[in-house]
DNA sequence: GTGACTTATAGTCCGTGGTCTGATAAGCAA
DNA sequence: TTGCTTATCAGACCACGGACTATAAGTCAC
């Protein structure tokens, strides 16, 4: 693999965006997804590489499209 | 996580679908992504999860943009 | 000061993501 | 038939996804 992490990094830009625009800290996020905090963390420091269906669940947590979730 | 499984099999479709509408097939478009042959049948039909940064490679193989990804 | 809230960070642990080898089978052309 | 292409499938392997615990540090109110 070993890509550029830049997609990463948006994309934990963009649910860091989301979220704090939904009022919500990344504990009470991470509840309502049903994830770990820190995990959930990682994801919007661009640490971690989320699954398709974490992504689906994180997008469910914002209560948006999928695609919405990838509006760069 | 243990969800529905829906969003693999939805994703999997979608894959299928734009690289036949490409004309190309899986080992070339895994060979174009960097991917495994194998894994991406098993993506096509909705048996695996791929992580942020393959789908990145995949929309890339597609030539795509990310969000048209998830149009389904 | 103390306390509640929020986030970052390190570390461990188990399950799975992703690669590889190889076998199998269906379709089609020569 | 043979040969080539395509896709499915099994098994093994290592690296990493994701949960968990715990610490530390920052803000704000009291």
């Amino acid at each position: 693999m070993r890509k550029s992490d830049k997609i990463k990094v948006l994309f934990g830009q963009r649910v860091k965006k989301l979220r704090q625009q939904a009022g919500m800290s990344q504990e009470t996020f991470a509840d309502k997804c049903g994830l770990d905090r820190t995990y959930v963390s990682g994801i919007e420091r661009g640490i971690r590489n989320p699954t398709l269906e974490v992504i689906e669940v994180i997008a469910r947590g914002l209560e948006i499209e999928l695609t919405h979730l990838f509006d760069f």
